[in-house]
DNA sequence: TTGAAAGCGCTAACAC
DNA sequence: GTGTTAGCGCTTTCAA
């Protein structure tokens, strides 16, 4: 087994607290001690064992990451992967490492690892949490931030994107294009990001006059289906838009084979702006003009939040958010 | 804070250690006593501090996951997290959580996660993982699992995918096509996937004494660009192919835009079969005839494995080979 | 069937 | 500066 403090104090006939101390920077040891305590600890390959660290310290180094794991983001639409990433890698910077929750479970009770004290924070991502489940983990005084969701009536850490902002880009730039008749597709409007999106594009439309052209459908998922279907309603409705802003990748994707169900080509006969560049967004046909997200930099800012938040908990909330980019490519008409 | 096995000791004027034995299924307390301690851990929420208790058993009912962060999988083709995902849902079940590791460190002794005893076992995932590392730690006497990956000289628990079976399947059917200049794009020979894949193509090819139309390219990666740029490669070169295997489905995006570039066209002009039936295979045109690879079935297997073998560590290493699906569309021809 | 006591490895308060 | 002591919350002997 791995060395202890005690193996460590023997060695060189002191006591383990005096280890302790050298090995955590603390004072009140010699420097000369304090180097003698290091080498052998490096020699005998020596790592304080967490457990019984934690015991003591009521801290784990450990952050929770909690997503449904029937969340899109886990098959076609790998959204929330690169945030995993990037926290991961922020936090092994910081001593912390992450452990995964996919469980979704919808009482902050139920959640194991905080019961069982395993983590010192959460990270919570996704839109498509328990809203109950939430709010309960913000209430209880565990560091918690929330990734691409918001409470109504409870004030949260929360890191965003410029939902509404890349939405007014997205729709802005159809209508330069000329179109008019601009539809949007999206997600359901409980979630965040589909209302920001929506309302992006409202105001957009609103912003040139088109308050009657105005129409949108909002499915209950945000995938290549619900894309295909809420497109196909559309284009066989009473109003075929020329163009559309879809909430999402997913769902540009899916309206891409309602086009081509229909007979019709893009960007010709529909104009189509999607949703978050998925890395192959640039390699279907016609390319797909979208707006980026930051995903990875969102990571790490959800993980320097937590760890700020650690240190103080009583810091305010802080709700911050991420801008877009609107990434040209084929699909919008641009050439 | 949360309640203790002393808080529930005291509220029934009986020792702590009764307790712990009526909470953990040990023999030795009456069914009374155990029914009431229950009951009250209930009421209080009780949930055993994993520190303290991990400090005792050295156990800590933790799995750590490693993958090295610049893997592929993390972006365009998130080819472990549907792993990932089964893996936590099974260990779930089992009462463990998941612990995760991107650092891509070299040396077992380096790797956090095990020198601090934060974890039972360990799952190695993919191909691309330091070997001396790999070597190292499956000779360690932590549990291991490896995904993807094998040792030459080191027997180890592994869950692998019949590649060389899904490659066979895949090259065999584009010769039933009629097509004899059958090449192949596939990523680095040091690893078993790749290895295992061309060795089906080959075999395949040999079996109907093609000896000589053989040609592959291997590329350091099996990105859409490392594709694109061995198909670019065998496109102009003296004997251009009528039909290309990719050893993967982002090397086969890749090989579609170099198809598009030189102005052919798929599949009359380039025959194409792929290799792990990503999500958007169905989804680009035209649509991608691939290899399917079980992702969830290898998660959940790798997730028994690890849990098998920590309950008995001296079971002898066992390989697991998941078989494939050829997925039929329209690259190959097929119509 | 139950309790008392020891101890897992570490940190922190208090002596000296 | 350094050692002594206690204790984090739990499991596990050993007694009774």
């Amino acid at each position: 087994m791995s060395a202890t403090t005690n193996d460590i104090a023997r060695k060189l006939n002191i006591s383990n607290a005096t280890v302790s101390r050298a090995l955590n920077d603390r004072p009140g040891v010699s420097n000369e001690l304090r180097q003698k305590v290091i080498n052998v600890a490096n020699e005998l390959g020596f790592a304080p064992n967490m457990a019984a660290r934690s015991l003591v310290t009521a801290r784990t180094q450990t952050i929770g990451f909690v997503i449904r794991s029937f969340d899109q983001p886990f098959s076609s639409d790998p959204f929330y992967f690169p945030m995993l990433t990037a926290i991961e890698l922020e936090l092994v910077l910081h001593d912390y490492h992450v452990m995964l929750d996919t469980s979704g479970s919808d009482n902050v009770s139920h959640l194991r690892m905080v019961k069982q004290n395993r983590v010192d924070g959460l990270i919570l991502a996704g839109p498509n949490l328990n809203l109950q489940f939430v709010t309960s983990i913000c209430n209880s005084g565990l560091p918690t931030v929330l990734i691409d969701n918001k409470l109504k009536h409870t004030k949260a850490n929360t890191i965003l994107t410029d939902d509404k902002g890349g939405a007014l880009d997205a729709t802005q730039h159809l209508l330069q294009h000329g179109h008019r008749a601009v539809a949007h597709i999206g997600g359901p409007l409980e979630w965040v990001s589909s209302r920001q999106r929506y309302a992006g594009y409202c105001e957009a439309m609103q912003g040139v006059g088109l308050n009657q052209q105005m129409q949108s459908i909002h499915t209950e998922a945000t995938t290549i289906a619900t894309g295909e279907a809420a497109t196909m309603a559309l284009l066989t409705g009473p109003n075929p838009p020329t163009a559309i802003f879809a909430a999402n990748d997913a769902m540009a994707v899916g309206a891409m084979r309602a086009v081509s169900t229909q007979g019709l080509s893009l960007p010709n006969d529909l104009a189509l702006v999607g949703f978050d560049n998925i890395d192959l967004a640039d390699h279907i046909t016609p390319s797909l003009t979208t707006i980026r997200i930051f995903k990875e930099q969102i990571g790490q800012l959800a993980a320097r939040r937590i760890i700020d938040l650690i240190a103080d908990t009583t810091s305010a909330p802080v709700e911050t958010i991420v801008s877009t980019e609107l990434v040209i490519r084929r699909s919008c008409g641009c050439s």
